[in-house]
DNA sequence: CACCGATATGTTATGATAAGCATATTGAAT
DNA sequence: ATTCAATATGCTTATCATAACATATCGGTG
């Protein structure tokens, strides 16, 4: 056994464009989103303030220039809102590249 | 070209113990002290200065339980810093996982 | 038209990390 | 002995990201 036995790797990938990152944070904020069709329902879910996500979702599409969500304000449910179609694909890309890399790191880990 | 033709990954690695880690930071802070041979040499080509590099190393240490640097107290040239071989065993781990990583992320990511 | 639940924002703590300042110590060389 | 460059630490002060608080608005529904 090596001295590095105690060690294990950590691995953190991002999509970036511009010096402006899409990361884990925005990720899984969005699939929230995405499942309960509101920004207070995906808040509440992580333990965060609607505030909070609702200031990082609109600096995100600020820095990114990309529309991220669609919103209802008022009627029936009091709004809500949902996922534009470049989110979902950020979405789908992210994840794919985060597991991937995380998959690889620790194999590389292993075979260092 | 798709829409994310602007977007690119980034990644980051690093190596864990009991929630302490040694990630960019450390590495080219203790790469520095051993081609300078010195704590003070190492902060000043990284425009930091040498009580915030001497208080990471120390910190370091003390989380990950190991003795990274042998330092000699004043004599010829004031003194010096080295690596112990723990640190130079990390460094080569580091190094190594960092550099696979990425390459394999934006091998990943033009994949996708 | 009053109510409710969600969006929309400005403002204000706050707490953690980093930067900066000051000072003491060490030991070879002159 | 004095000098010099580097180690060794204690404090104080910025800084900066996040949390928390406070309101305002919108628009179906009962």
């Amino acid at each position: 056994m090596s001295a590095f036995s105690a060690f294990r790797p950590g691995c953190k990938v991002w999509l970036e464009k511009e010096g402006a990152v899409f990361g884990e944070g925005l990720y899984s904020l969005l699939l929230r989103i995405g499942r309960t069709g509101s920004i207070a329902g995906a808040a509440s879910e992580m333990g965060m303030s609607y505030r909070a996500a609702w200031g990082k979702i609109r600096l995100a599409e600020k820095r990114l220039n990309i529309k991220l969500v669609s919103t209802r304000v008022g009627g029936d449910a009091g709004g809500g809102t949902g996922l534009t179609g470049e989110a979902r694909a950020l979405l789908v890309k992210y994840q794919k590249l985060r597991d991937a890399a995380r998959d690889m790191v620790l194999h590389l880990y292993e075979n260092l």
